[in-house]
This record gives C-alpha cells, sequence and structure tokens, in this order.
RNA sequence: AAAGCAGGCAGAAUGGUCGCUCGUUCAAGGAUAUCUGGACGGGAGGAAAGUCCGAGCUCCACAGGACAGAGUGCUGGGUAACCCCCAGUCCCGGUGACGGGAAGGAAAGUGCCACAGAAAAUAGACCGCCCCUAAAGAUGGGUAAGGGUGAAACGGUGAGGUAAGAGCUCACCAGUCUUGAUGGUGACAUUGAGAGCUUGGUAAACCCCCACUCGGAGCAAGACCAAAUAGAGGAGCAUAAGUAGGGUUGUCCGCUCGUAGCUCCCGGGUAGGUUGCUUGAGGUGCUGGGUAACCAGUGCUUUAGAUGAAUGACCAUUGCCCUGAACAAUGUUUUAGGGAACAGAACUCGGCUUACGGUCUGCUUUAGCA
C-alpha cells in the first residue's frame, strides 16, 4: 500500500535548511534540474524545490513546482530514504510535461549510488 | 461583401483516480495547547500583471511662517479621493462612423528654431525693380510689390499713390486691444461700437511667471507570545571568612566594593509562532432623481486567505477552432490528426496603463443585386 501523500513536514520550508543542504548536500545533475541530497536525522523524506525567475513568470514557475511535487509525491518508494532531495530548475524546464520530468528523474533514481 | 469605428459579454464543460490548503463537525489518545484519521463545504483574474496615480488602515513626526522641492493647469458636474470618470466649450485629424488635445501666460527674463534660404527676429537686399554719374559695367543709395527657400518670411484682396515701392492712404476681410448687447451656472457663442496700423513660433525649453494642491514611511506597517543568549537588578536555598576576587597610579599598608554555586522572578527581545487577514467607500434586483458619471431608498446575498508560498497532476467523454480525407457529393454529415491565448491573489479598495485568443450588437464608407 503506497503512501502518495505529502505533508506540511514532509517539505523544506526554512531558509537555514536550505542553506545547510545547500552548504553540505551532494549535487547532481540532469537534463533540465540540479538534484542536491542531504542525509537527515529527521527518518522521513523531505522535498524541496527552488524555482528561479530565470525559469519564467509566475505561472511557469508554479508549473514547474506542482510537477515536481507530483513526481516526489508518487515516487516516495523509488527515491533515498532519510533525506532532504531538492530540486532546482534549470532555465528551459519550463517547457517540459510530466511523462517526461518523470522518466528523466527516474532514470536518475535508478542509476544513483546507493552508499 | 470588403474596409473601418464604437461598445458589451464570457475567459470551455462534465466525470473518475491520486493529492494540497482553509473552515465546520465527528471519532480516538491526552489535564490542555495540539496531533492523527473520517465526513461535508469553500478555494485565482479580466487584467490577479506593471506598481503609474488616488484613498482607507498602521506607525513616526508635528507651535506658526518663509524658502526650496514635487504635482496639477479650458468649463460645469460626480466621488472618500484622484493625474480618474461623465457632460460640454474651443482647436486639430478623418469622406464618414468617430478619434485626439499638460487646452493659463510669449506686450517680464534667459534660451532654442535642424536643412534650405539673402535673411529665423528690434535683424536682413541673392535675383529683380527704381534713382544718380552721358551710356554700358561697377560702386553707392532707395525698395519687401514680384521670384526662389522653408514647418514658419514681419497681415490678405482691390484701388489710389510713387522714380520704383511700402498701411503711405482708403474700402472690405483677418488679427490685437478697449467697451457694450443677447443667450448660457460657466468655458464660450452670436452680434454692435471704438482705437490703433499689425505684434513669427516654441512654455511636453528653463533651478521662467501666475493660480491651486502637497509631512514621512509602509502589512517585511504595526500589535502580542517567546526557545536561545548578553546582562543592571530582586527573592529564596547553600556557603561563613568581610574569605576568594575586584577598585584605589607601579608596590605595600590602609580604605572601599563584594559573596562565587543552584532555583525562581524581572528584563530584553533573536530563531520561531500568533495576530493584523478579510464584511468592504462589498455585490446584486427593483423603485425614484439625473442627458450621463453617479446618488438616494428598499429587498436579497456573503464570495480564496497561502507564507520556500495552497487553488494541482493524470485520464476519459462532449463541445469549439484549424488542416487533410471520404460521400446517399458541398453540409446543423462522417472520420483522422492537431490546437486552445495573456497570465497566478500576497493588507484592502477606486482608477489608469500594458499583454491577449474569441464572440455578439450598433453604426460609417465603398461596391454589387433587387
Amino acid at each position: 500500500m503506497g503512501n502518495f501523500r505529502l505533508r506540511k513536514r514532509e517539505r523544506v520550508t526554512k531558509k537555514t535548511e536550505f542553506q545547510i543542504i545547500f552548504k553540505n548536500g551532494a549535487r547532481y545533475i540532469t537534463r533540465n534540474f540540479i538534484v542536491i541530497i542531504y542525509q537527515n536525522n529527521q527518518g522521513l523524506q523531505r522535498l524541496g524545490v527552488s524555482v528561479s525567475k530565470k525559469v519564467g513568470g509566475a505561472v511557469k514557475r508554479n508549473r514547474v513546482k506542482r510537477l515536481l511535487r507530483e513526481f516526489f509525491r508518487l515516487n516516495k518508494g523509488q527515491l533515498p530514504e532519510a533525506s532532504d532531495i531538492l530540486f532546482i530548475a534549470k532555465p528551459g524546464s519550463s517547457q517540459i510535461n510530466y511523462s517526461t520530468l518523470s522518466e528523466e528523474m527516474l532514470g536518475f533514481f535508478q542509476r544513483l549510488p546507493v552508499d
């Protein structure tokens, strides 16, 4: 039985937490995104999203964030456990749709070495 | 039918699966705060945008005045207010529907007027015309009527006048100033009389003039709770010797301060949280007033509140548009593929501006048919 919910505590919301993840996390680059993974000590997976104004206007940025949230919510079983996962959208990612985003990210997480 | 002008309208719908956020309510644990789960209900726009004006609200400042600075600038009305809206006046553009106008002052000062042109503003003679020296040429003088340039050339037309000309004189016209009549709340319109003899444009050029208006910062405003941590202070317990330690010029004496640890209070306000936060100059129907903007009365209605920032993702069906194909053959048909703009609330309103795919209504001009 999959847990497809996404509660508030499964989100990274504090500026200081973002800074810690930026500083200490492991960075990976895919076609449209930069992924930063950082082991946390809270025992759950947490999502952080950063979409700058280079991506587009508010509508485009909202759409990218919503797609990333949707991917995180539906694929928590495929992602590293007990980690903060931060997605940074690169310019040009606003043209993506959900199926290509899902393929890109699933491919990335399957190739990710387990440490 | 084409081209155009003005205005209005809504910004695809329904269902399913998985979610987000707020509210109400139920259940379980717990003394509460709160946490978890279920049910029900609400959940982006016409511009939410740009942040360009005007307000409400909040805090700060504030005797009064002057200067500076900023803004506004035809008239009347509307409004909480406005650089907004409505109605009008005048000017400009368009065949027209209609559109546009920062539309006070250039006879106060300073500045500017490209190119062309002789000359772009108290000046000016390039060609031409006229006069003088016998004639021609040249020089000098007179002349703004004619040519040519320009966006703009120092009033226009006609007559008189003159060496040639010129408001030099006269008539009419235009303009300026003064002054009356009629209509209008008024901008102004229509019209009469007189003077004078004619004055370039630009104030969306100025730290120019005139009249009027104007404190500053903004919800990250402000209010409250409050870990952490710096520490003046207070109380209690423990400690007992005025000890350790500090100050008093380097040292000694003396003098003086002084009770270290623990707990609590006070205090401060960081991280974080709560509030401000959505009922408001609200929307809408009817009636009345008003050309209208809008106002008054009355009934009904309550419609997002996030904060690394919710309002979504995917699928199906139907409708719309485009393209191709088919036919019981040119259409309210069938079928395949594609498309659906601009754009995301962030304290709240009133406007303006900009972006954008449609659709409907009325009107104008042109062409054709009857």
